[in-house]
DNA sequence: ACCCAGGACTGAT
DNA sequence: ATCAGTCATGGG
């Protein structure tokens, strides 16, 4: 499995689309980085649980995609061959590290195990990369993800945008800064669907903007003392940490385990044994898929997320005894 | 009405 | 070290 599997870009029409409203022009933004269709899919890229900044339009016929990376606004036109990124002050140093443009791929396949559920995934959505997302953005984020399903999450992190982040661009609103959520208030926040997470995004907000963690100076720690401050913050427990480690700090080492990996562990990989402690599936991580291995549970939680294999899914649940089912047989003997 | 969702935290064994 | 309860909210 180590070739061909992300050297073709997958279309599989099982694959939610997201809503394509129509457009009518596009801002004439500077063209900053052109990326070959087969390096990236940007339907699995930009809807696998990663980015939540994301969204489709039309535009003439054409998918187009909007979002940004940090304070750079950003459109993704996408072509048969190639797609185009347009931006209007992002550099195509910047924009190159956003998408990971110049990851080896061929390395990163011939490091994954050659198992049938990771051929199943690379298969399925082997176009999928991981991109490289701003830190304090991740990790506000993904507090806001806990038990919420994608679609919500988005919802939030565009909540959060439009409310409290400065309109760079037209229509385009940077996420809001640590101090900008710490001032707006715990109640402020809740008001945008954040339930008990609130608290947590207020708290670990508060705590960055007064220095108490130094997001900047996670970038030259090892990932485990990375982790071990990120987990300080509140709101932050070992699964977020490691999608703030993978999606904002470059850590292909980092491996989160949701209910959906969990999952994935349990029924394809462990199926029939117990499984094993949160700590253990660590290390069988890291021995059976390998340095990358972040990468390659991105690609296993895409592929069942969205394509629900029936292998990986649990079976329907099982009726609760409940002892009125039925008006039971008449009476009288 | 019930179950689930890219969990973390607390207080009991 | 494990384990249930709890925390809000929206979708199926």
């Amino acid at each position: 499995m180590t070739h061909h599997a992300a050297q073709s870009v997958p279309t599989n029409p099982l694959r939610s689309t997201p809503a394509l409203p129509a457009l009518d022009g596009l801002p004439d933004w500077p063209l900053v980085l052109t990326l070959p269709a087969t390096f990236l899919d940007p339907l699995a890229t930009l809807r696998c649980g990663q980015a939540f900044c994301w969204s489709a339009v039309t535009v003439g016929g054409k998918r187009v995609w909007r979002g940004m990376s940090g304070p750079h606004p950003f459109l993704l036109v996408e072509g048969e061959k190639e797609h185009t990124v347009h931006s209007p002050t992002a550099t195509p140093a910047a924009a190159a590290r956003y998408f990971n443009h110049g990851l080896d791929v061929e390395a990163l396949l011939a490091s994954f195990p050659d198992d049938p559920w990771m051929a199943r995934a690379l298969a399925y959505c082997g176009g999928m990369r991981i991109v490289r997302q701003e830190a304090w953005e991740t990790l506000a984020t993904f507090i806001c993800s806990a038990v919420k399903q994608v679609p919500q999450i988005e919802a939030i992190h565009m909540d959060l945008r439009r409310t409290f982040g400065a309109e760079v661009a037209p229509g385009f609103h940077a996420f809001p800064t640590p101090a900008a959520l710490a001032a707006a208030g715990e109640e402020a926040l809740r008001r945008c669907r954040l339930g008990f997470r609130a608290k947590g995004l207020h708290g670990t907000a508060v705590a960055v903007a007064a220095g108490k963690v130094d997001l900047a100076a996670l970038e030259h720690l090892p990932t485990d003392e990375a982790r071990a401050r990120l987990v300080t913050l509140p709101g932050v427990g070992p699964k977020i940490a490691d999608c703030v480690l993978l999606f904002g700090y470059g850590r292909p080492e980092a491996f989160p385990i949701d209910v959906w990996v969990e999952r994935i562990l349990r029924r394809l990989y462990f199926r029939g044994k117990k499984l094993p402690s949160k700590e253990r599936l660590q290390r069988f991580a890291e021995t059976h898929f390998g340095p990358w291995r972040g990468h390659a549970q991105q690609y296993l939680f895409h592929w069942v997320r969205t394509a629900r294999p029936p292998e990986a899914m649990d079976p329907p649940k099982k009726k609760a005894p409940k002892k009125k089912s039925k008006p039971k047989k008449s009476r009288l003997h």
